[in-house]
Order: structure tokens, then sequence, then C-alpha cells
RNA sequence: GGGGCUGUAGCUCAGCCGGAUAGAGCGACGGUUUCCUAAACCGUAGGUCGUGGGUUCGAGUCCCGCCAGCCCCGCCA
């Protein structure tokens, strides 16, 4: 419907013009043009679109706003692209215009769809809206998931990483160069102490690759940790060891190498069963270029030395004291630390290659507690010229993931979360539902799929209930609800695309994935008002997909597949598919087509996927 | 003390650039199955949108104050 909507939004805009030519002109001559305000009808009675813009435009032009939708709806009368399109307008309440698509545009727009692996959805290059083709071309980078070398990955890596691949895998669809970076933690102090504890408690995990396991290692670390925080001569000796790592020392180098190595698998693991591709850039990997930042701030006359640290002051950031407060980029022992490295990743991303990624846009899906410290890093980073012209700088904050008792989650024992029994459970919650489903309704099935059925629900629930609520508010864990088979969850969104893929399977025109469009009447007729409700909700996902990859709100995605679910599955209920007659059942099976490749294309943007049987 | 986020039905949450009568799911209550997977559908009940002001044709949405919860605030990330 984006096309449509471009089409009505000019035919309005030319309305309104031809309605008050001297208004009008007056306008755009200051810049702030007539608005017809076009916006989806907020109920379904009142057509598809709707036009606010009469009434704001009263008091501008001193006329009652049913005079102004009269004059906009007479113009709109005289224009035989928008006749084409559209019903006659209809002026309702106080002044709003209702704008009605003719049937016969609602049946062709889904012909095209019928077979099209895009459903009618641009890809950013070719969408009017959309800025020059080389800055689609420019990548956008998502930093998202980050996991700590030589930790396991736990409840707090959860929403990052999925939030992230839905954001990249929409950004992708939408046809731009997407750059997953996964900005790991493998630098800075916390290694130096733990190679320093190893040194002196399991040097062999220093030499040998996987001579202690990761669990001890993360035991290890909270030992050095500890010791870290507690003894001051280990303190210093953890710091001798950054340096020599950071300098190259052969064998801290080598220390290092085998704990990320270790790590990195570890990480695999998880990322191939959440079915998620990233690539590896840790913090080290801008080792070279921490000096130039401090250097080129220096250069620009925003370094400031406080305290024996150098420092950038903020602009509007107040401190107890009242004075501003500094974000600081070496530290007073002539050490960086995360702020330098965060500024050295973003500088080097917004450069040009070869000397970076030449990126335009930056995604950053890490939690709202490090809001304050992005927005310091932004600011500087702005202040010293590293944003390039319409360069776009996001920090896509998430919420806590809380326990049923709505505080942080956490095991029975109080520790974190590991992500790998967060996920195990999942699977085996949803496996243990579906043996005790089959044995209630006597079906039998074989193990395979069995374990296929588990694992792809068990993993979609956590992803879908994760993205399905705004990220911005903490995010309460519930198994229990996650996977309950009816409401929006994952497993009634699976099961709402199971149904079509039945019909499929006895309609014999092909519903299933990547089968022939071929075999559908070339003009569809629809009846019944729960065929155009599911046509109307069809139409609709490239708005969605639009403003998902503007707004980087995945659950506005989910919402619209739960509605879309139970406009299908009402649809379902209540009109007769194949049993119906001639031409109603082809156009009904294409209903049924179109719904399936929305439900899968859609959950795939969210990094679902899906089943045919269940 | 400063800053950020949040506050909407019993519970979990939507609510788009300020638009028409504030929505959904769960739970509760009632109904629907000779018919494509009932993991579904239909209906009923349930609201002072934390609170007090302001802006305007119109405020859950924007601005200011207050209350409550969570988070951040100089050399950890």
């Amino acid at each position: 419907m984006l096309r449509i909507a471009h089409a009505l939004e000019a035919q309005l805009r030319a309305a309104l013009e031809r309605a008050f030519p001297a208004e009008a002109a007056a306008a755009s001559g200051d810049g702030t043009p007539l608005d017809p305000q076009l916006a989806p009808a907020s109920q379904p009675e009142f057509g598809d679109f709707q036009a606010n813009g009469a009434l704001a435009l009263a008091r501008r032009l001193k006329q009652p706003p049913r005079v102004i939708a009269s004059a906009i709806v007479d113009q709109l009368a005289a224009d035989s692209s928008f006749a084409e399109l559209c019903e006659p307008a209809q002026i309702a309440g106080p002044g709003f215009i209702n704008l009605t698509l003719r049937p016969r545009t609602l049946a062709a727009e889904l012909s095209t769809r019928l077979g099209d692996p895009r459903l009618g959805v641009p890809s950013a290059a070719e969408d009017p809206v959309q800025a020059s083709s080389a800055e689609v071309l420019a990548p956008v980078i998502v930093d998202f998931s980050s996991p700590n070398i030589a930790k396991e990955m736990h409840v707090g890596h959860l929403r990052s990483t999925i939030i992230g691949d839905a954001l990249a895998r929409v950004l992708e669809f939408r046809g731009h160069a997407v750059l997953r970076l996964n900005h790991v933690g493998d630098w800075g102090t916390q290694f130096g102490m733990l190679i320093t504890h190893l040194k002196q408690v399991a040097p062999e995990a220093l030499t040998t690759a996987d001579a202690v396991d990761l669990g001890d290692l993360v035991a290890f670390y909270r030992q050095a940790k500890a010791r870290f925080d507690a003894d001051e001569a280990f303190q210093a000796t953890s710091r001798e060891e950054v340096v020599k790592l950071q300098s190259g020392d052969p064998v801290s180098r080598r220390a290092w190498q085998l704990l990320c190595e270790q790590s990195r698998r570890e990480f695999q693991q998880i990322y191939d069963r959440l079915d998620i591709r990233l690539s590896e850039r840790g913090e080290s990997f801008y080792n070279p270029y921490l000096e130039p930042v401090v250097v080129d701030l220096a250069a620009s006359g925003l370094l400031v030395t406080d305290a024996g640290a150098q420092c950038v002051f903020l602009e509007g950031v107040t401190g107890k004291d009242g004075r501003p407060l500094p974000l600081i980029v070496r530290k007073s022992d002539g050490g960086f630390n995360y702020a330098t490295t965060d500024l050295a990743a973003l500088r080097y991303r917004f450069a040009v290659p070869p000397e970076g990624d030449g990126a335009r846009r930056l995604i950053y899906v890490t939690d709202a507690g490090q809001a304050s410290h992005f927005a310091a890093v932004f600011q500087v980073a702005r202040r010293a010229g590293w944003v390039p012209e319409g360069g776009r700088l996001e920090h896509v904050p998430f919420g806590l993931v809380q326990g049923e008792d709505g505080k942080k989650l956490k095991t029975r024992s109080g520790d974190t979360v590991r992500l790998k029994d967060l996920l195990d459970e999942a699977v085996e919650r949803s496996e243990a539902d579906l043996r005790r489903r089959l044995a209630e309704e006597e079906r039998e099935e074989d193990e395979a799929f069995i374990q296929l059925v588990a694992t792809t629900v068990g993993i979609a629930a956590v992803k879908y209930a994760d993205l399905s609520t705004n990220r911005i508010t903490n995010y309460q864990f519930s198994f229990d609800r996650m996977l309950a088979l009816a409401g929006n969850t994952a497993p009634y969104l699976l099961y709402a695309l199971v149904r079509v893929a039945g019909i499929a399977r006895r309609g014999g025109l092909g519903a299933g994935e990547g089968e022939s469009a071929a075999g559908f009447p070339d003009h569809l007729v629809f009846s019944e008002p729960q065929e155009w409700a599911l046509a109307r909700q069809l139409l609709a996902l490239d708005t969605v997909i639009a403003e998902v990859e503007e707004e980087l709100l995945p659950n506005r995605l989910c919402s619209y597949l739960f509605e879309l679910s139970q406009v299908f599955n009402r649809f379902y209920d209540q009109v007769p598919v194949l049993k119906a007659e001639e031409p109603a059942r082809g156009s009904r099976l294409a209903l049924c087509r179109l719904t399936a490749d929305t439900l899968r294309l859609g959950l795939g943007l969210l990094g679902i996927p899906t089943l045919e049987r269940m």
C-alpha cells in the first residue's frame, strides 16, 4: 500500500493546491507547505485512509474545516487518476476526509503480489521516499550481541542478540548493505586480571588450547575480579599485563588468542541455535585507533586534562556540583577505557574506506542503562566532526529482562541465567507439551518430527516473546506465557501458518513454500467482509516493514503478524475455501497463498523459522 | 543532588505526525464442532490512561510541576 499511499498523497496535495492556490503558494514559499495529513483510517468503517489536514488548516485559512474538506473533495472528484484508485471521497465528523479504495484497486494490488518473493515490498533503492542510491549502498552497521570473552553468554545478551538480528534482517531485506558487528569484550583491564590470575593458578590454560573448560574459566574470572578489587599488588600486576598485551608481548598475546578462540566456539554454538550471523570485530580491533582518537580530540581543542585524566567536558550534562561532566578518554595511568574504544569504533565506522567502513547509519543495540554513555560518546563524536553529513547515529535501547516477580531474572540460587540453559528449558518445555498433546490426540509422529517441532517452537517462543513487546520497557520473562498456544505468541502464529499449509496440501493451487503461483485467477473476486479484511491486512505489509526500518521497533512487525493471523483465522473459520465454487475458490486460495507467504516472510524477518506441520 | 526510562483493564502489553467511541492477549463468564488441524472462532464483563496544571478545534500522545518504580552519574563495559 506504500505505492498507493504515495499516489494518494500526491493527489491530495495537488487537490489542496488547486482548491487554495494563493495560500498553497504562500505556504510553500515560507517553507511550510500545506499538508493534507494522510494517515491510515483509524477504523475500518472509515475506509482505507483518512486525510486530517482540513482540520489543521481551519485557522490558517480562516474557514470552517468542513468547508475546506469540501473544497478538497471537489478537486479530488475532478482528478481522474484519483477516481481510478478510490471511491468518491467522504467528509465525516468535524472535517475528516475518508478515502476508500475501489475493490478492483485492492484486487489488482493483491494479484501483483502473487508469486512475488518480495510480496510488494520495495527495496530501499527503488523507494521514492528514500535518499539517493549512493546513500542506500553505503553500509548500515548494526552493533549487537557483544558478549565478553572468557565469560558465558547469559540472559543479559538475549535481547541485544535477538533484537539486533531482527533489525539487521529487516534492513537487509530492504536492500541495505548491513554490517552485523559483534563488538566482543576482548580487551582491557579485565583481560589483564584474568591472565595474571591464570598464570598463577592454571598456567596451562595460557599455553594449551582447551586446557580448562569455559565454565572453569568463568570461575577463574570471578576469582580474578575479587582479587583485583581486594589486592593492590594484584591490581598493579594486572595493569602491567594489559600493557604487555596491548604492546604485543608474544606470551600474553598467545594466551589471549587461546582464550578468545575458546570463547568464540562457545558463542558460535548459541548463534547456531538461534540462526544468527555475526562478524566478530572485538574491542581489540580498534587498538591501533585509540591513540589517534586522543590526538584528534586534542587537535580539535576538545581535550582537557583534569586530575591527570584526559577528558572532554560534555555540554548540557552536569554533575553533583553543577559543573560539566567529563567523558574520560585516557586514564591518569595512561591507559584507554571503553569510551575511547567506542569513539575509535565510531570514528572508524564512519570513516571512508579503506581507512574505515564508510557507513552512513550506526545502530547500537544495547541495554537502556547505557543511554547516557552513548549520548556522551555521540556528542563528542559530533563535536569532533567525525559524523559525516547525513550520517545517523542511533542507540537502540532495551529494558531489563525480569522474572515473573518483576525483579531482574536470576536462577533459584541467585546466579545470572546462562543463555544456553534458558534455551534448553524453552525447548524441553515445548517438547513435553508436544508429547502430551500427541498422546491426548492419539497422533503418531516420528522422533525427528518431534525434535524439529519442539526445537523450532521453543526457540521461536523465546525470540517472539522478546520481540513482540516494545523494547524500551523492561521485559517480563515467562516460559508459560511465551509457549502458550493461544494469544500473541509464536506457537499461535506458527499454527496459523500450519493451517494455511493444510489448505495448500488439499487445494492443489500451491500455498507451500516456494511453490509456483500459476493457476490463480487473473482477476480476484471477493464478496465476503472476511475476505476484504484479509486482503487489506495483507496489503499493509510494506508499510509496516518501512516503519520498522525507520523506527527500529520490531514489535510493530509482531503486532502486524498477530493481527494477520487473527484475521486469517476468522476468515478460515467463517468462509469455506476448498468447498467453495469457482471463481470464489481460486480467489480464496490466492488469499491463503499470500497469507502463508506473508507469515513466512514476516517471521523470517524476525529470525523465526516456520513449519508446514506441527 | 543531576540525568534517563517507565506508569494505560485483575495480569502481560499495544497505541504510528496530536485526530472520530482508548485497543489486544491472558485470566473470568457464556456460546459455537455432520464441514479445510477447535492450538480455532463468536459474545459478555472489565478504564478518572499515576496525579495537578498548561498548550488547542481536538491530548493516552506535546509542555511544566508533583508522586511512585527501575536505571545511570570521573578514570569498569
